[in-house]
Formats: structure tokens, sequence, C-alpha cells
DNA sequence: AGATTAATATACCGTTCGGTATACAAAATG
DNA sequence: CATTTTGTATACCGAACGGTATATTAATCT
């Protein structure tokens, strides 16, 4: 690993156990074995290196569910399918999708959020297109395409929560299939499923 | 207002605004008009400032969810009635659950999380309790309580989000019952409702 | 080989951080 | 009225903050 990569890493870890604001830029290069002016040779300013880390771990992300909007079959299938994305994003690093989400639920007037939102908005925009193109099927649905997409990103937010609350340390393997229907259906028709 | 308060109201909207670790205690007695040793004089820390805010405001709320987890009527009914306490608390003051629910999903290893987080506990065990009760009756529960209490609370705050997201300043009013009523029918019944 | 560029370190900048020693004023208490 | 308690301000502490000027090393290019 490159020492630019190994800041990105050394951050992470860092800004997941103890929030953003709570790491110094002393406290990353540190547990890099290296120096701040390295930091900012790659990276021009704390902020930078999370744009940085968001940028390079959203691009394998974003593409899949918004090519899964664009297409996409019927609506369980697709919910179906963004949990698997989703579990597989959450499963490839626990860490930063903790990270995240911590960020996601920041403060506004805070550079962190603001460096996330982008990426939420446009996932959000995705699965709200995802609903609307389902929405002629489903005669009920009455405008709440953007209640349900919110829902639904924050239900399987949820179920990846706890998940992790549970089992931090990955040691009951990965994620099920029967698990992420189980959720959708959850979803989709209550609790008694 | 005498100035304890007043120190507790300014630090709670630079909290939402900002979050707690990018504001300083210096910004905080500016916006208040006073000076530093009179917070430390009231609150000991800046940390101890935070636990009284949370403290203050937590002692009218988690007693209303326990009595009620610990009577409860029906599960519908039940499930109805803690979303009508949950939504008085978030319109008692918007900004401090705003507040509070980032720092529940901020870094474990942060001291502000740390203040949040036992009133969470006892929060989610109240909930755990009320579907335990109703394990009986709903024979599919399945040892799901706790997937359900995570889920339902998460459900609620979703639904909060949302309205707060459309709507900050508190402009369309207060929330209804039959609003309450629908997220706890799609919390039961699925999005077919 | 010489020049250039990329990558890293030493040592420092001014500012802000959370927190405090001390003094003083106001109010309550004897 | 004297004394203690409560509340507030001035002025300061050392440490950490984000960031940088400058030098040096290592690699690349001509």
């Amino acid at each position: 690993m490159n020492n630019k990569a190994l800041l990105m890493e050394c951050a992470k870890e860092l800004f997941y156990a103890k929030g953003y604001d709570a790491v110094g830029v002393q406290e990353i290069v540190e547990r890099a074995g290296l120096t701040k002016p390295t930091l900012y040779y790659y990276f021009g300013s704390k902020i930078g290196l999370l744009r940085t880390l968001l940028e390079t771990r959203f691009e394998h992300y974003l593409p899949q569910v918004k090519d899964l909007a664009a297409a996409g079959s019927d609506i369980r299938g697709t919910l179906y399918r963004l949990g698997e994305i989703s579990c597989a994003f959450y499963e490839e690093d626990r860490q930063f999708y903790m990270m995240m989400m911590a960020l996601l639920y920041s403060a506004r007037e805070n550079e962190a959020y603001q460096a996330v939102r982008p990426y939420f908005v446009e996932l959000y925009e995705s699965v709200v297109q995802a609903f609307e193109r389902e929405a002629g099927k489903l005669g009920n649905m009455r405008g709440r395409q953007r209640q349900f997409a919110i829902g639904f990103l924050g239900t399987i937010h949820q179920y990846l929560f706890l998940q992790w609350e549970t089992d931090p340390e990955e040691a009951s393997g990965r994620i099920g299939g029967e698990q992420i229907a189980s959720v959708v259906d959850q979803f989709m028709y209550g609790i008694f499923t």
C-alpha cells in the first residue's frame, strides 16, 4: 500500500472510531508513521482527505444503484437487488460504511456533512426514480415515492446497523439472500411475514 | 431566562448547527454574552454541559415511554402511543431532537456519543419490553422483538427526519394523529396501506 | 550526467482549544 | 452589619489545532 492509500486507511479508522472533528491531522499522520506535509502534499487539507476518501469508495457503489434505478424489473426485485448492493457495500468495509452514516446524520453546517451530502442526494434520487417507475403499477402509492425511498434506505440501514451492533467483527459471515429478502418483505408487507 | 439555561440553549443551537466537536467553549459563551468561567462554574466542563442538557430534556420524555412499555394495551395501540410521544418530543424542540439523533449516530469512542448512549439503551429496552409483552399474541414474532424495536424506532425517526427536511421551520403545524397512524400501519402492514 | 519532478522531513506559523487562578461584585445568611 | 455563598469577569495556562516555508531525498526524464 502506498502512502496516499495508507493515509486514507488510517484516517478512515480514526474518523470511524472518534468522528471527523475529534480527529487531528497530527493523529492521522502519526498512525501512518508519516508527517503532516505528506498529508498536505496529497490532499491539500483535512477536508480534502475526507473528500478523496468518499469519492474513492463511492465511485464503485453509486453507479450500481443508478444502473439499477434506470433498468429495473418489478418493485420487489428492484428492492431486493438494492438490498444486495447495499449489503455488499457494507461488508466491503464496515468501518467506512458506519463512518459515512455518522457523517450523514451529522450537523448541516458541518464541513464533513457537506462532503457526503451530494452522494446521498444522488443515491436518494435514484431510489425515488425506481419507485416512480413503479408508481403506475402500484395504484395506491399516492405520491409517497419520496417517503418510500427514504423509508426503504432507512430500513436497510437499520438492519445493517443492528447487524453491526450484534456482530461488529464480522464473526458470523456475510449476510445471506434470505435475510435480505426478509427485510424487503417486512418493508413491503409489514411485520407479520 | 437565567444564565445557566441561557448557556444550555446557546450550546444546543450550536451543537445542532455544527456538531459537538466542532463547537468551541468560547463560541458558546460569546453567543450567550458571557465568559468561560461562568460556563465552568455551572457545568464543570464542556461534556458536563452536554450531559446536563441531555438529562434535562430526557427526564420528561423517558418516563413516558417506560410507563407505556410497562402498562400498554394491544401492539398497535402501544406503537401509536409511542409514535405520539416521540412526535411530541420532536415538536417540543426540533433542534434538540436532531442534535440528539446526530449524537446517537456518531462514533462510538466519542465522548458525546457516550453521553447519549445510556438514554437510548433505556428507550430501546422499554420498546423491546413492549414487543415482548405482545410476543405471546403474535405467534410469528420468532424472537424478532429486538429487530422490531429498532425497526420501529428507526421508522419513527425517519418519518420525523423527512418531516424536518421538508419543513424545518415548523411551517405546516403539528403532526396529526392520522399521520402517526399511517406510519404505524406502514410498519405493521407494509406499504400497501 | 544533469535537470527536473515527486515525495518526504524538520521546524515552525498564528490561532484556537479546553480549562483555571484570582479577584470582585451581588445576594443571601448569621 | 459582618460574613459567607453565589455568580461573573480579567487574564492567563500549556497543549493541540490546521496549515506552511524550506530543505532534502529519491526517482524520472532529457
